[in-house]
RNA sequence: GCCCGGGUGGCGGAAUGGCAUACGCGGGGGACUUAAAAUCCCUUGCCCUCCGGGGCGUGCGGGUUCGACUCCCGCCCCGGGCACCA
């Protein structure tokens, strides 16, 4: 009897199912198809195990559906452009595609020490020409369409480092590399997706995925698209004729309650308005300092309110009155029309701006019923809808009703209209990096912009041997690349040294894996049709919004472009939980990372799963316990030993029985252990198949174990092949989640010379796994005061009497005046006493 | 501030209207051993007990129900996300 090896076992099966090409899976019309997909890895460092937690989960997800007769694709591949590899090679003189590739070779290997079932063939990798001419071939369809677009916008800007920053790399207002060095903003050119084109259908088709997407993903990219209803009302600039100021509003019915108009600093009407004289050297550095300050958000967050009256007076369209225009701090340029009307009776930021700087605070809105609003001492704004009151002809009407006439009216008066806006923004995909895909775009000082034709992609990045992180985009810095023969006049020409966001990479990867080395298309659409959607996508709740949203983005614009078929690229969502250590999530940063391969090397495999898996539900996080998983190590040992001690008498003995005599044969020790087996199969089956809680799964087999060890020896009173039928429901069972050990236990029960990994799942029935006697409980008000075991299926009469027919239970009874009785077959009866 | 999660033994967690604490970890006791490790067996929510048993118990307070960890209402605490979005 063998003891149980892990390492040899994994080595084992692992080549075994690679020699069979057990995973590999084609495109078949006839067969149903499944896509397991995991959000394919950033490779660096080491891998740890949060990122085995993602991987696991997906493993067991594609082993179980094979089992279930479906056609599975699961693959994978890498994240391979970014920042870190570029900073690697800035700080250890690394060039990045060698830094990439050692740590994606590294992370391979960890992932075929893990027994992951991917179908290799269909690896990618971001950062190979092979795939990134297929990002530049979607820009140039989307600049043919118009919704790749170049415009001025405003950045982060390092004046220390002259270059662009991410939000990310902004510390305090300064730059992550030059902690003394404040951040400034500035206007550069840079390239666009116009998502915002997409922002209705992104937001409508979400309903769509309500019943595959956790809900909370599903109100995060509805904030985040962010849409708003409302109305535009031009107000007309008091002694400039020609110059008026448009609002945004979404409470048009509040107007005759505004106080003011208060403009973003960044206005573009801010400067004309306070005109050349003194007011604006007054203002001058109040103003300097809000439009700083403005440049990254969280800087913001508590700020107080600040502003200044500009001099000159707005003129309401709806009542003629005057009203002051001001700058506020607190209005965003980049939302609506980045100026509002202030109305401090009935919106909480007008309320504290105008209490703050002593604004009037009329009131135009009351509660319907209830309690009135008082105009004495006002403490907070009415935000609620109610009815309008002192509104002119609009007095009396409910806010909804005046929100739709005043809007109507403000339209025929042609002062306003309605509209909706979004704050979701145009997706800026420019960066002045090196390591990511080129955009590809020449400038020629006679045609002006260019598109790269077709025929000339990939636009290949070229090697580089230094990078100092300084500097513009670190293409600018490498001639051979810049310069270029205009494609259209042959002329000299400048290429775009910007590259691409790598949100870009990950948007449309999953179509690729379906037809990986196509080099005519991105994919083949038929192969997308077999193949696409994603079933079951699995990921960390970090990539909600950004990822899934650009994702989804790109598969309107393939649709559009007659790739695929559908709206939706993502069937199902699951959000896997982080594994923490010491009460944080694991990473490199933190230095608290227990690796893969160390868990690995230590455990096998095959245990590392089960913690995983064991440990917690997936959704939830998972704290790293060492002491647990020795747990799981010992539950391996002790299946391992149970399995292999019974290996040959289950192979080599055979009871004669005549057909259709077996069940009378059996024994009551059989009997049992088949009924635990299907019971623990039933639940097992509906963990995996709805509710995925892999740890009630793993508990419910180690319940099968300890009952199976209960009956030892099993020779006494159980046949060779019965316990052979609950050997192999065990090893079926535990197949998708400890892969090696399941195969080397199916092998030992007598099947050589094929693999599990098309096993087919074990059929459960339900007559062997009923109970024919049943423990019911005695309640007397709710109370439990006994147990009595009865046959099973009794109907509610039958029920009652057997209870109360109990000795035990008649004696509790005795002098019990009974109001009523309950019962519930097979579970209890509860009396209710007077 | 708003929006999600969540609160169950010493710990991870199970139970979605019907025996609260399955399964695992840890603890206690025992067997084996010269000894230890490994393994195996028993035990393990709290309180009271005349050892028969009885009472309390799922963050807190109320409600619905024959019956509530589970459903409803109101609070408290913890975690996460968003945050001047007009």
């Amino acid at each position: 009897m063998a003891e149980y090896d892990p390492q040899a076992i994994e080595r084992k099966w692992q080549e075994r199912w690679g020699a069979e090409r057990a995973f590999e899976a084609d495109a078949d019309p006839s067969k149903p198809k499944y896509y397991v997909l995991e959000m394919l890895p950033y490779p660096s460092g080491t891998m740890h195990m949060g990122h085995m937690r993602n991987y696991t989960i997906g493993d067991v997800v594609a082993r179980y559906r094979r089992m279930r007769g479906f056609h599975v694709i699961h693959p994978m591949g890498w994240d391979a452009f970014g920042l870190p590899a570029e900073n690697a090679a800035i700080q250890r003189g690394i060039h990045p595609r060698e830094w990439t590739n050692t740590n994606i070779e590294s992370f391979k290997r960890v992932m075929h020490r893990f027994g992951f079932s991917y179908d290799w063939r269909r690896e990618i990798s971001t950062c190979e020409p092979e795939y990134y001419r297929w990002n530049q071939w979607f820009f140039l369809r989307m600049l043919e369409k118009g919704i790749a677009y170049r415009k001025r916008s405003r950045v982060n800007w390092c004046p220390k480092c002259a270059t662009v920053l991410a939000n990310e790399q902004v510390v305090n207002g300064c730059c992550w590399r030059h902690e003394d060095t404040p951040v400034e903003s500035k206007d550069i050119e840079q390239w666009f997706f116009r998502i915002t084109q997409y922002a209705d259908e992104l937001l409508d088709t979400l309903k769509q995925l309500e019943d595959g997407w956790p809900e909370r993903v599903l109100t995060m990219q509805r904030n985040w698209i962010g849409k708003s209803r409302g109305a535009r009302v031009r107000f007309a600039v008091e002694g400039m004729a020609g110059t008026s100021i448009e609002v945004f509003t979404t409470r048009v019915d509040t107007i005759y309650g505004a106080s003011a108009v208060i403009l973003a600093p960044e206005h573009p009407l801010v400067d004309k308005l306070l005109g050349d004289a003194g007011a604006n050297t007054v203002h001058a550095a109040t103003l300097q300092k809000m439009r700083q300050a403005s440049v990254k958000t969280a800087d913001i967050e508590k700020a107080e309110k600040e502003g200044f009256f500009v001099g000159r007076y707005a003129v309401n369209p709806f009542n003629g009155e005057k009203i002051p225009i001001w700058v506020g701090n607190f209005v965003l340029m980049g939302y609506g029309t980045g100026a509002v009307m202030c109305v401090p009776a009935h919106d909480e930021r007008d309320f504290e701006f105008a209490t703050k700087y002593k604004l009037a605070i009329p009131i135009v809105v009351q509660p319907s019923e209830g309690k009135q609003f008082t105009p004495e001492t006002p403490t907070a704004a009415f935000t609620e809808y109610g009815k309008s009151v002192n509104s002119g002809p609009y007095t009396g009407f409910t806010s909804e009703k005046a929100n739709e006439i005043m809007t109507a009216d403000a339209e025929a008066r042609g002062f306003g209209k309605g509209e909706i806006i979004f704050r979701l923004k145009d997706w800026g995909i420019s960066r002045q990096r090196y390591w990511g895909t080129p955009i590809p775009v020449i400038y020629c000082d006679a045609c002006g912009m260019v598109a790269v034709p077709d025929k000339d992609l990939p636009v290949v990045l070229p090697a580089m041997a230094k990078f100092s992180g300084v500097g513009q985009s670190p293409l600018a810095s490498v001639p051979e690349f810049v310069n270029v023969k205009c494609p259209k006049c042959g002329g000299a020409a400048r290429r775009e040294t910007d590259t691409m966001d790598t949100f870009v990479d990950s948007s449309w990867y999953f179509y690729r894996y379906a037809d990986a080395h196509n080099d005519k298309a991105p994919f083949d659409p038929a192969k997308a049709r077999y193949w696409l959607p994603v079933d079951q996508y699995i990921g960390g709740i970090v990539h909600a919004i950004l990822h899934l949203l650009y994702t989804r983005f790109f598969c309107k614009v393939m649709r559009d472009l007659g790739l695929v078929n559908h709206n939706e690229p993502v069937q199902r969502l699951f959000t896997q939980g982080l594994v923490l250590k010491g009460g944080t999530a694991m990473s490199k940063s933190k230095g608290n990372v227990v690796g893969a391969e160390d868990m690995a090397v230590k455990y096998g495999c095959d245990t590392g799963r089960l913690y995983t898996l064991f440990a917690a539900p997936p959704e939830k996080d998972l704290e790293w316990s060492e002491q647990a998983i020795e747990g799981c190590a010992r539950f391996l040992q002790r299946v391992h030993k149970l399995v292999s001690k019974h290996a040959e008498w289950v192979n080599t003995q055979r009871t004669e029985v005549a057909p259709g005599q077996a069940f009378e044969l059996a024994s009551l020790k059989e009997k049992a252990l088949l009924r635990k087996a299907h019971q623990v199969l039933r639940r097992v089956t509906h963990d995996f198949e709805t509710r995925w809680h892999f740890n009630s799964a793993v508990a419910l087999l180690m319940e099968l174990v300890n009952e199976i060890q209960k009956a030892e020896p099993l020779e006494e009173g159980v046949r060779p092949e019965e316990a052979r039928k609950v050997f192999e429901l065990l090893t079926l069972m535990m197949a998708p989640m400890v892969p090696h050990l399941a195969e080397e236990l199916w092998e030992m029960l007598g099947h050589t010379g094929g693999t599990l990994a098309r096993a087919g799942w074990p059929e459960f029935v339900a007559e062997l796994a009923a109970e024919d006697q049943v423990e019911v409980v005695m309640q007397i008000n709710g109370r439990v005061k006994g147990k009595v075991s009865v046959e099973a299926g009794l109907d509610r009469e039958e029920l009652v009497e057997r209870v109360k027919s109990d000795p035990k239970i008649a004696k509790l009874l005795e002098g019990v005046r009974v109001v009523k009785i309950i019962a519930v077959p097979d579970k209890l009866v509860n009396v209710v006493a007077g």
